[in-house]
DNA sequence: GCGGACTGCTTACCT
DNA sequence: ACAGGTAAGCAGTCCGCG
């Protein structure tokens, strides 16, 4: 490996200027004043005040006839050996154009189903479709003549007296059309308002008085209204889009019919309808992931991607088909560095001496790819190619992307943006588990891949070529790892996740989960044939909540959580109700239009405790149904499949994937109604879900009092048992069953359980040693460093403890640790790396007015020094002594840290476990404040 | 003018 | 912009105090 760069790089830099002064003649010619060997060095200085002239473009024309459709001439390959490997690669891609819109998909084309969006130009929808046999996107443009739409209630001839709508130039015609109002149980007769365009609906929906599904996308009313679902496959047949492998075969459907025995027939209907979403195999298009560096003057600052105005200096690739490439950019005086410096066999690297030209081969690669990963391309990378290309006068045709409102798009394949995926609360928590804390590549990819990004001593502007070679191509490897490892994990999510929301890739990708369950229920509303209900009449008729929450500023009460005893408790079972929530909302058939009804069919009526909200229980309510159908669908089905040894490992796999896409929807199921952003927003729906949950744990724990269990402790919807009898505990799971109809399950055994005495806050340790710390200061980000490590060392010492006996034995050590740990910490044996407090910036900090905590003087100080500061960021700081009393880490001394103050914080972490041992702050450190007093004066 | 009691703001956690 | 509940640290304010 280390051979390939033998000769000094920048000897070779001198060799690829002269050949490539040739294949670059003819791109030069608009520059003509400036020779090519002077652009080398004007990179920098010259590309800011660039300026687009006519010509440019027949000189773009010109270099990619000369330059770009023969990469081979005057090609830079680094090293010899890596020469073949980079002319198969190229030799391939040579062949590729520079610009690639997707073809048409005529009658007969067949292909997963990946995005629909608007198509201006035509003023239609268009669907993208990927064909997995030919590896290529193919384009459905509607030809059914559908058109923008939205809905009211006053009638044709009555509309006629509002000249603002009927005349409006975008105005096309009325349709009356039959729905059903759920709301109020009744037929209902509306007025399709049909329009030219998109933007028109938002012009004349508030001409009227009433207006419904009037803030509903285009390209998503064209899938709902078609009964699509994104992520599988389709056929053009007869100019519409026909589902392929939707049929569900005899021996399924009774699968399904016996699951779902005793349900109501709609949802064993429903069932069998979403069964393909779960069952047909995900396609596997190519994926590309691109990284680019910029060059910037400014240290701790990101570039402008508006302004544009630095170089690009390298761009790297990495497909799931194996390329490896790195576009760079030779630079004056930047050397091309050590070959030591490591760069990974297979990378391909191509330097070029003109910035224009390695943009182009780049757009030429990204766009021959139907997947394209970025992290943060929509705000970063893509909207900073496209501006610099402009600038350097490469036309706006040749861009591969085309900004939206939101996001950046590709106009041939799919763009995802892991950065906006990442970012999901529900990914973050519900898929993984909290595994990653902050959305920076390096935080996610440590957590899910256990790697890093490249470390760098200061900014990419100062590294030698090899060494950005390296840092940039990690950057790309580890954006397409984050989407294949697991076995395509994240990608097959995605694909399920589109399924099962009916939104397009780019859309699931960059929307919460709220955004998901509301396009799940809005598809489900217009295949039944129901008005979808506005969100004011909602609130009109169910806006009322009767609870008051605990907290300050929230609008109900929600769960509740027991006192705990503060000591150690040996066998703890703890027990948990299965998906609590959304268990209830399906047994208690809670749904917006369920929850005081406006009129209940069958009268069939029940009451929830404590809030005393009415519930109609004569026919399934719509989210009742949905919520329940993924639940039982997931315990029932999914999660058995995931298990079964005797499937496929990949097979078991998918399921898995299956099972965890159905999880983020059915947790996130209860919030969405509790919260005014959601356009379905129902209060008392939400209310009644917590309500029902304080009701059945308090009859749970009262009953597992009358059989004698020992309840210590239990949150929301777990019960901490100590050391209970199994068939007491079987007892009470029965009554839980036969009294709620829930599965109370033994969610984990610990070994023992050390409780604080506060809520939240325990450490259990099993029996093979491991342990949960839940809760504790210690575990906090806020927490420096060196008292985390040192009290998972004490964690470790607790883990061993078998008996109530050996705890004596632990005490001493524990004491004998907390004691060296002091005196270390007096004595300032530890670095500001390791007392770093670390804390997040959730607003800009010109947002904070009403006081100013600690983390934001400590950022206040850094972007006075000229560091750029944002929301989101995560600050490290360390306390001293002085006025302000915080200091960031980049500008502290060790000398000046504010030893108090750090002992306070020890102080804090371990009283909350030395609470739970029966110990106390003072006799573990009262006896060391003396010795360290003799010993300094001895 | 200072310190303690208190409230409110902010963050990070748990379910 | 999925929810509420708990804990901690600190900033800022009020009040008492001959």
């Amino acid at each position: 490996m280390q051979r390939y760069f033998d000769e000094s790089l920048r000897e070779l830099l001198t060799e690829i200027r002269s050949s490539r002064n040739e294949a670059n003649r003819a791109g030069e010619g608009a520059r003509s004043e400036k020779r090519l060997s002077t652009s080398v060095s004007d990179n920098i200085a010259d590309v800011s005040n660039n300026v687009v002239s006519g010509s440019v473009s027949a000189a773009v024309e010109a270099a990619e006839r000369d330059l770009i459709r023969k990469p081979l001439s005057g090609q830079a390959v680094a090293n010899v050996e890596s020469l073949i490997h980079a002319s198969k690669v190229l030799e391939k891609l040579s062949i590729l154009p520079l610009v690639n819109e997707p073809m048409e998909a005529r009658e007969g084309f067949e292909g997963f189903l990946l995005q629909t969006y608007y198509d201006g130009d035509r003023g239609v929808v268009a669907v993208k479709l990927y064909d997995d046999r030919s590896g290529r996107i193919g384009v459905y443009f509607d030809t059914t003549g559908y058109k923008p739409y939205f809905l009211t209630d006053i009638p044709p001839d009555k509309l006629q007296e509002i000249p603002q709508v009927v005349k409006h130039k975008g105005f096309d015609h009325v349709e009356v059309v039959e729905k059903f109002d759920l709301l109020r149980w009744q037929k209902k007769r509306v007025t399709k308002i049909v329009v030219k365009t998109p933007d028109v609906v938002k012009q004349l929906r508030d001409k009227v008085p009433r207006a419904w599904e009037a803030n509903i996308k285009f390209h998503h009313n064209y899938i709902y209204d078609f009964g699509l679902t994104p992520g599988l496959r389709y056929r053009v047949s007869s100019g519409r889009l026909e589902l392929v492998g939707g049929d569900v075969s005899e021996e399924a459907e009774q699968f399904i019919r016996k699951v779902f025995s005793g349900e109501d027939e709609s949802i064993v209907e429903t069932a069998i309808r979403w069964f393909p979403l779960f069952e047909q195999p995900p396609p596997k298009p190519r994926r590309l992931a691109v990284d680019i560096e910029v060059y910037t003057p400014f240290k701790g600052r990101v570039p402008d991607a508006s302004a544009a105005s630095y170089p690009i200096i390298s761009v790297a690739f990495a497909s799931d088909d194996g390329l490896r490439v790195v576009f760079i950019l030779a630079r004056p005086g930047v050397v091309g560095g050590e070959p030591r410096e490591g760069v990974k066999e297979g990378v391909h690297i191509e330097i070029f001496d003109d910035e224009r030209a390695l943009i182009l081969e780049t757009f030429r690669l990204i766009a021959n790819y139907p997947i394209v990963l970025t992290f943060n391309g929509d705000n970063f990378d893509f909207p900073y190619l496209y501006n610099r290309a402009l600038k350097l006068g490469i036309p706006k045709d040749v861009i591969p992307f085309k900004p939206t409102r939101s996001y950046m798009s590709l106009k041939y394949g799919i763009h995802i943006d892991l950065y906006q995926f990442f970012s999901i609360k529900a990914i973050q928590s519900y898929a993984f588990g909290n595994a990653y804390k902050e959305f920076t590549l390096d935080a996610i990819a440590s957590a899910l891949l256990g790697e890093h990004k490249v470390e760098i001593e200061s900014t990419v502007s100062d590294l030698s070529l090899l060494e950005l070679v390296r840092y940039n191509i990690r950057d790309a490897e580890l954006t397409l790892k984050l989407t294949s490892f697991n076995r395509d994990l994240v990608w097959k999510l995605i694909v399920l996740l589109a399924r099962i929301s009916r939104l397009p890739i780019e859309d699931v990708t960059r929307s919460q989960v709220s955004a998901w369950i509301k396009s799940l229920l809005y598809w489900e509303h217009r295949r039944r044939g129901y008005l979808i209900p506005s969100r004011d009449e909602i609130i009109k008729l169910k806006g009322e909540v009767k609870s008051e929450a605990l907290i300050k500023g929230k609008k109900y009460q929600g769960a509740i959580v027991l006192d705990p005893p503060s000591g150690v408790f040996f066998r703890v079972v703890v027990l948990d109700f299965a998906s609590l929530y959304p268990s209830i909302i399906k047994k208690w058939n809670l749904s917006y239009e369920t929850v005081n009804p406006v009129y209940c069919p069958g009268s069939k009526i029940v009451e929830v405790p404590d809030v005393g909200h009415k519930v109609c229980m004569s026919n399934p309510g719509l989210t009742a149904q949905i919520v329940g159908l993924l639940r039982d669908y997931r315990v029932k089905i999914y999660k058995k499949k995931a298990k079964d040894k005797s499937l496929p490992e990949d097979v078991r796999a998918w399921y898995d994937t299956v099972q965890a896409a159905m999880k983020v929807y059915i947790n996130a199921s209860y919030g969405v109604f509790g919260a005014s952003s959601f356009p379905l927003y129902a209060p008392p729906v939400a209310e009644s879900v917590t309500a029902i949950g304080r009701y059945t744990i308090k009859e749970t724990v009262k009953k597992a009092a009358e059989l004698g269990l020992r309840v210590l402790y239990g949150d929301t919807d777990s019960l901490f048992i100590w050391n209970p009898d199994e068939e007491k505990l079987e007892e009470l799971q029965k009554y839980v069953e036969e009294n709620f109809g829930l599965d109370l399950e033994v969610d984990k055994v610990y070994k023992f359980v050390t409780f604080s005495g506060l809520k939240k806050n325990y450490i259990g340790a099993y029996e093979d040693g491991s342990v949960d710390v839940k809760g504790m200061v210690a575990k906090k980000r806020n927490t420096p460093e060196f008292l985390k490590k040192e009290f998972s060392e004490i964690l470790n010492l607790l883990g061993s403890v078998n008996s109530p006996e050996e705890f004596v034995k632990v005490r001493n050590h524990i004491r004998e640790k907390l004691r060296t740990v002091y005196t270390g910490l007096r004595e300032l044996d530890y670095n500001l790396d390791e007392l770093a407090i670390r804390m997040a910036l959730n607003k800009p900090l010109d947002a904070y007015t009403k006081n100013t905590p600690q983390h934001v003087k400590a950022a206040r100080q850094l972007a006075r020094m000229g560091v750029q500061v944002l929301p989101g960021d995560v600050i490290s700081f360390v306390k001293v002594k002085g006025k302000e009393g915080v200091k960031p880490v980049q500008l502290a001394r060790l000398a000046e840290v504010d030893v108090d103050k750090y002992v306070e914080t020890m102080k804090s972490v371990f009283e909350q476990f030395l609470a739970a041992i029966n110990m106390s702050w003072d006799e573990v450190i009262g006896s060391s404040r003396l010795e360290l007093f003799l010993r300094k004066n001895s």
